[in-house]
DNA sequence: CGAGCAACCTGCATGC
DNA sequence: TGCATGCAGGTTGCTC
């Protein structure tokens, strides 16, 4: 479920719930995620209170008065905002109950995900430290990715879907972007010409800010009610396409793994 | 050091 | 119907 755009959208969602509420308890069902939980955090965090959210790459940060949340969904979870009497769900693992009898419910059937605590600045964690820039920034640029390519030996779409060279470029969106920037997905990174590479980073911020865009008009249904926010599949050029016609050359789209990972690619239109 | 890949989990679709 | 298999939007941390 979540690449970057999902992680936002949750975030715009959760924001207005959570600022300036003050937490009464913190309920934790199952800590064995990712990295433990740190069952301090259930003593620490009841009569703080949450200040504001961001967020750096996929990891989606909950700022309170005592420390910060720094929260990853993994590839199964989810944060919605729900009454603290609802019956939990299976997978339901923890929730930070808040002073008006709401909760933001923390849900994860893969428990791939992540829930951290920290007193420190939050970017020098150690999960965070050596992420690379935000797509969107301005930092992320010719210049920059041009520079981290040479002498790099993996195929590009390893090589942009590394959170040291970027963040949040994920399966999906690392297929779209090599379609419509037209690089074979293949191709060594290190061997991909500076004009080329101009148009990969046009094609990785536009569609991470097209996916956000999108994620922000099905805002309140994927925050009220834990649905997919399911934007996405209309607009997919290749990834879930494999064997359809490309939409430019009408070739077939083929489907190969690169680095364990499912990758749809037009042979015609991706050199 | 870089590159390749197994591992962490559950749910779901598919095929026998 | 049951069971085995393979696959899934991410990331770390092993080996070589």
């Amino acid at each position: 479920m979540p690449e970057l755009p999902e992680v936002e959208t949750s975030r715009r969602g959760i924001d207005p719930h959570v600022c300036n509420r003050t937490i009464n308890q913190v309920i934790i069902r199952e800590p064995r995620l990712r990295w433990p939980v740190d069952p301090q955090i259930s003593r620490i965090l009841p009569g703080s209170k949450i200040t504001s959210t961001d967020r750096r790459g996929k990891y989606l940060l909950i700022y309170t008065t005592q420390g910060c949340l720094i929260v990853h969904l993994g590839m199964s979870g989810s944060v919605r905002i729900v009454s603290a009497s609802e019956p939990v769900r299976k997978h339901d693992h923890i929730d930070i109950v808040m002073d008006n009898h709401t909760a933001l419910r923390y849900h994860d059937p893969r428990r791939f995900g992540a829930m951290l605590w920290t007193t420190e600045p939050v970017l020098e964690h150690d999960r965070l430290r050596h992420l690379g820039p935000e797509p969107l920034d301005d930092n992320f640029n010719i210049p920059y990715l041009y520079r981290c390519s040479r002498g790099k030996k993996v195929p590009v779409k390893t090589f942009i879907m590394d959170s040291r060279i970027v963040v949040g470029v994920g399966n999906i969106y690392a297929n779209e972007a090599l379609y419509m920037a037209g690089i074979s997905p293949k191709r060594e990174a290190g061997k991909i010409s500076r004009q080329r590479y101009e148009r990969l980073i046009a094609a990785i911020k536009d569609v991470i800010a097209n996916a956000i865009n999108v994620g922000g008009t099905t805002l309140r249904d994927f925050v009220g009610s834990d649905g997919k926010p399911g934007y996405f599949k209309q607009s997919l050029q290749v990834y879930g396409r494999a064997g359809q016609p490309c939409q430019k050359c009408q070739t077939p789209l083929t489907e190969i793994r690169i680095a364990q990972r499912s990758t749809v690619y037009c042979r015609n239109c991706q050199r």
